[in-house]
DNA sequence: TTGCGTGTTGGACA
DNA sequence: CTGTCCAACACGCA
């Protein structure tokens, strides 16, 4: 998510939306009727992201909040280019003449137009906690102590730390030597200090690899990143560790595949 | 052909 | 509060 903000970011600051329009029934649902008309003519100012989420802050006060989910994406194409069945949500820039085009296979992805002052009551918004990449380490430490859950579960619940997903929760908890399932409670506060530089070396490399190497999760450009990232755990399951040999396991937590070394990581 | 797994989240329910 | 099951949807794969 950070590469593609990045991406992105770099592309569209500046640009005017000379033309939007939303394809797909569940993205007409959630927004106003007159997304086109209030969209068209707007600049783009500013882009960020929280967690797994993109803030698009366009001129007049006016705010595109979007989630990917698990297949969304932009792509920044040549007007010519034909229209799919998977397209959500189009925009045609300039003077860059292009049009940013929110992909989604899946259709779990989430696009919504709002105003400003309306961002702070956006529930999937105000819920989130602090970014995994900007809260400190005492901040961490206290927010996972202070729950009574499964280690990995309390990774990908959003209000506690925001931005990780199952690939970087695996690998942060092999990095850390953690069993996904540990008791969050039960943790001294030297092993999360040391799941907290676990996440935080994980992601740093992810980052600094231009995002997941999974096939059709991609930045801007269509690049997958020059590097590839490679995965010590997740999507492992049989072959062996990279540190002791042992089979990596795969087991459910929280209903979602969790990849792991029965030896190396410790409840 | 059928069932399972996939990067996410929220709601129903015990 | 916590865990479990399911739904939203499309597709690759055994």
């Amino acid at each position: 998510m950070e590469t593609v903000a990045a991406g992105l970011r770099n592309s569209i600051i500046g640009q005017r939306i000379v033309f939007a329009r939303l394809l797909t029934k569940q993205l007409k649902r959630v927004n106003p009727k007159n997304f086109s008309n209030a969209v068209s003519g707007k600049t783009v100012e500013s882009l960020n992201r929280k967690g797994k989420q993109i803030i698009i802050e366009l001129s007049d006060g006016w705010i595109l909040w979007v989630h990917f989910m698990m297949t969304g994406k932009f792509w920044l194409l040549e007007l010519s280019k034909p229209e799919t069945k998977f397209d959500g949500a189009v925009f045609e820039l300039e003077p860059l003449n292009k049009k940013l085009v929110f992909y989604d296979q899946r259709r779990f992805g989430r696009v919504k137009l709002l105003k400003k002052e309306a961002l702070g009551g956006l529930k999937e918004y105000a819920r989130l906690g602090p970014d995994a990449l900007e809260v400190s380490a005492d901040e961490f430490v206290q927010r996972l102590k202070a729950r009574k859950r499964m280690l990995k579960s309390l990774l990908l619940d959003q209000t506690a730390v925001s931005g990780l997903g199952n690939i970087y929760a695996d690998e942060s908890l092999f990095e850390a030597k953690i069993h996904p399932a540990a008791d969050s409670s039960r943790l001294s506060a030297g092993r999360l200090r040391r799941l907290y530089a676990a996440v935080q070396k994980v992601l740093a490399l992810a980052v600094r690899a231009g995002g997941s190497s999974i096939r059709n999760y991609s930045a801007v450009d269509g690049q997958r990143g020059y590097f590839q990232i490679e995965h010590q755990v997740y999507q492992k399951t049989g072959e062996d560790c990279p540190v002791c040999g042992t089979k990596i396991k795969r087991i459910l937590v929280a209903q979602r595949s969790t990849h792991f070394c029965l030896r190396c990581q410790k409840k």
